[in-house]
DNA sequence: CGCACAAATGCAAATCATCGCAATTGCAAT
DNA sequence: ATTGCAATTGCGATGATTTGCATTTGTGCG
């Protein structure tokens, strides 16, 4: 059993459906290198599927997030990205001056989030963060001038 | 002098402009609860204001967070706040079951972003963090069904 | 199989947000 | 007070995202 029929199967079970469009929109995220607005989304799958329409791949996009399938996060200036939910949760670090993005662990986060859980009885599911600030070539150039 | 005359001050300064928009502007989000959206502040100017744009007042909120006397945060559901810059930096835990939303200080955010600097490099400058989850209430109406 | 029904889609319109560019206008220096 | 110049605005166009509603279509069930 592959990982299409795996999630199918999960859909199904939840009460879901596996439309065409759902799996085309999947085998798209699949195909990219992890991160994906939806424009690439739409673009990918509009090529397979005219008739598909910009809304279902927004609508099927939110509603994964939803289910817990897909993670998404802003990572700013108008860049929402999508990813699949994999084995590492990992959180971005975003340079708001070279724009680079680099990724880290759950680690660290998942410690505080303890800590914010214990002090204010909440528990927090956020699994997708962008923090913004300087990189560190950005710092050193910063320093400069 | 009053608070206006330190932010034009501070803007001039800074080689910014002091315009009867940024005024209405910044008076809107005075006149606000903390929290308001781009579409509110734009609704309250355009009274006064008609003739002033939209385009002004979602590019001069921009200004005003990149010159950090208002912060941002997307509180989910495509609510994107803002919120004028006051002396307390703090955080707010949106409930996803109930859409509560409450605040949290700084300390315990700032000593993950510590960490983070220290093992990565990394300097962030987030400073209104938006984290999701269920609330305590929520926890306990989640964990009977 | 074929049916029933709710879930999901497509379309078009509404809403939210951004952008290029010409016209305007603060403000600092005469 | 006047002027010069760059910062800022308004406008209209464009792009991104959401929504209402009629229609279509998976899915479970007999």
């Amino acid at each position: 059993m592959n990982r299409t029929d795996e999630v199918g199967h999960s859909l199904r079970k939840r009460g879901f459906r596996v439309t065409p469009q759902r799996e085309l929109i999947l085998a798209a995220m699949r195909a990219g290198d992890g991160h994906c607005t939806a424009e690439e989304v739409y673009a990918h799958v509009a090529v397979l599927a005219p008739s598909l329409s910009r809304a279902t791949v927004y609508r099927t996009l939110e509603f994964l997030v939803r289910e817990h399938l897909v993670t998404s996060a802003d990572l700013g200036e108008g860049r929402r990205v999508f990813e699949l939910v994999t084995a590492e949760v990992h959180h971005h670090l975003v340079c708001t001056r070279c724009k680079s993005v680099q990724q880290i662990g759950h680690a660290l986060i998942a410690e505080m989030f303890a800590t914010v859980e214990r002090e204010h009885g909440f528990a927090i599911s956020t699994d997708h963060l962008a923090l913004f600030g300087l990189c560190g070539r950005c710092r050193s150039a910063e320093s400069l001038s």
